[in-house]
Order: C-alpha cells, then sequence, then structure tokens
DNA sequence: AAAGGGACCTGGCTGC
DNA sequence: TGCAGCCAGGTCCCTT
C-alpha cells in the first residue's frame, strides 16, 4: 500500500518523535512481524539502551539509524503497515493488529501496526554504500541496512544519477511499467504512482524500455518524481484507514489522482473513459487515446 | 543472467 | 443471510 509519499511522510513523523531519544522498552507482539531476523522476538531486547540517531528512507524502505550508525532497526511497511504514535500507556484503535511496541526515554511509545502482516521489522548491521554518499533520505551517513543495499536509489534522493537510470532503464528487455516497479533499478514507484506518471507522460505502460526514446524515459521519471512529490505535499495517498500518518491521520491526495482506481471515469485530459487491465497479478489504469497501446511485443 | 509468475496474508466488497 | 470469489498501496523466491 505504501509507496515512496507515503513512506516519507511516515519517515519524516518518526523522526520528529524518537531521533535523539533513547530506546527504554521494546515489545514485539506477533512472531511474523520479526520473521526476518534470527533470534526473532528476543534479538530486540538488544535495542533497549540505543540512542536513535536518525530516521532515513531509500524507496519504501524505512530504518532507525542507531548510536554511530553501525546497526540500524529497519522496516518496512508492505500493503499495510503504519507507526502511531501514541501517549504513554494509550493503546492505538487498530486493536487486533499491532505488531510491536517501542518506548523511549522521554514517555512517548510508538506502535508497529500491520493488517495484512507483509511489513516487518529486522535489526541489522549497515553496510557501506558503493558510492560512498548517504545511503538515503534523512541520513547523512554512507550506509544502508545490509539486507536493504540491493535496492537502489529513490527519484527524491539528491544522490541519484538520472542519467545512470535511464541509460539502464533501456538496457532492459522489459516493458516500462515493469521497469518502474523494479525496485532494483529505481525505488519507491508502486502501482498507484506509476499509472499516474504514464498518464502524466502520455505513454502506455506496456511499451518496451528499450524501443522507447531516452527522452521519452526522463519524461516519465520526471513525472513519476512531480507526482509523488506532489502527493507527500497532501500527505500521501488514503482510500482507507490503513494508510495513516504517525499521527493516524490520513493523506488526501486520493482526490488528485488522473488514472490509478478510475476505471470507466473520464480522461481529465481527453473525456475517453479510463481502461483497468490486468498486469502483474495487480491492475493497470491508462487513457487509451492519451496512452497508445504498443502495437506489437516480440519476445 | 535476467525476466516473469506465484506465494505470502487479512479483510472488505460484490454478486449469486 | 451466507459465502465464494475477487481485489488491495509490496517484495521475494523459484523456475525458465
Amino acid at each position: 500500500m505504501p509507496e515512496l509519499p507515503e513512506v516519507e511522510v511516515v519517515r519524516l513523523g518518526l523522526q520528529g518523535a524518537v531521533v535523539g531519544r533513547v530506546v527504554s522498552d521494546v515489545e514485539i507482539l506477533h512472531p511474523r512481524a520479526v520473521r526476518r531476523t534470527a533470534g526473532g522476538a528476543a534479538a530486540f531486547d538488544a535495542l533497549v539502551g540505543r540512542e536513535v540517531s536518525a530516521v532515513a528512507r531509500r524507496g519504501k524502505f524505512l530504518w532507525l539509524l542507531l548510536d554511530d550508525g553501525s546497526n540500524a532497526l529497519l522496516a518496512h511497511l508492505g500493503m499495510s503497515g503504519q507507526f502511531l504514535a501514541q501517549e504513554p500507556g494509550r493503546v492505538p484503535e487498530p486493536g487486533p493488529h499491532l505488531r510491536a511496541r517501542l518506548a523511549t526515554d522521554d514517555g512517548a511509545e510508538i506502535w508497529f501496526v500491520d493488517q495484512r502482516t507483509f511489513g516487518y521489522l529486522d535489526l541489522v548491521a549497515t553496510t557501506p554504500t558503493a558510492d560512498g554518499r548517504p545511503g538515503g533520505v534523512g541520513s547523512v551517513l554512507p550506509v544502508v541496512p545490509g539486507t536493504a543495499a540491493h535496492i537502489a536509489r529513490d527519484l527524491l534522493d539528491p544522490d541519484l544519477d538520472m542519467d545512470v537510470l535511464v541509460r539502464s532503464t533501456r538496457r532492459k528487455r522489459t516493458e516500462i511499467k515493469r521497469a518502474m516497479l523494479d525496485q532494483s533499478l529505481v525505488s519507491g514507484i508502486g502501482n498507484i504512482y506509476a499509472d499516474e506518471a504514464l498518464w502524466r507522460a502520455k505513454v502506455h505502460g506496456r511499451r518496451s524500455t528499450e524501443a522507447l526514446p531516452a527522452a521519452t524515459v526522463r519524461e516519465v521519471y520526471a513525472a513519476a518524481r512531480d507526482v509523488m512529490l506532489e502527493a507527500l505535499a497532501a500527505g500521501g495517498t488514503s482510500f482507507d484507514a490503513l494508510y495513516v500518518n504517525v499521527s493516524g491521520t490520513p493523506g488526501y491526495f486520493a482526490r488528485s489522482l488522473n488514472a490509478y482506481g478510475l476505471a470507466g471515469e473520464p480522461c481529465a485530459r481527453c473525456g475517453t473513459p479510463i481502461v483497468r487491465e490486468s498486469f502483474m497479478n495487480r491492475s493497470s489504469h491508462y487513457c487509451p487515446a492519451c496512452q497508445r497501446r504498443p502495437r506489437a511485443r516480440r519476445r
């Protein structure tokens, strides 16, 4: 569910809540939330006494740097994860899906809540970045969590090299939407913003990457960056209570969408009804007039 | 080696 | 009313 703008909203909220604080208590409420951690829930006891030095993000991966940054508490929200800051002793609303609780030395409590349980927390060592630049948005240290090192920089990362991204995209033998969703090529884009970016750039998601002009690939990524920045300014896209910020407030970008979830509605540019079709075990939404479908595909 | 398909979950909605 | 079937913001693993 949460894509880059939603995760960034969460990052900013966590940053305000925990940077400079020392972890005073950790409680893992569901083993599946820590399934990727060797040692399971017990390993998280090691968090107690550690200071949170930064909250960083790369694409949809989020982490708290601990002490000198050699270790991190990594989090992925999956399809339905949330972090909720609550007053001490107060249990957040979505009761049945509470997965973990983290308390800090100022008395604040942060809850990890996740209905569909695709999200997780992990305690990992960090590794140096390949380019020596900061590991992600919100980080000044040139490190990334080892288990997130395969994730590419995202479109809001000042250290992203757009020329390299355009070149590596055109070297892929696949379709442009598939490439946009490939988190090892460029991270942060999910199904909503891929559809929105393609609509803005007037490109059909099935166009093949190697046949697209470099300028067009660049336009698609520029559109993705623009739409994600606008969504971030709106607090993210919320369709229901599954995406909220750390205060429990939804974002309002859903009303600004032009393609995603709008099958049958008139295209805002030309009035042609938006089409929804199956793609990669999910859905694609596009304007059949503005976004010309490729005629034939080899392969 | 890289690309594509299915698995992993819970819950809400639709239509029979 | 009940429930089967479909759908949902993502990533990972396996097969080809």
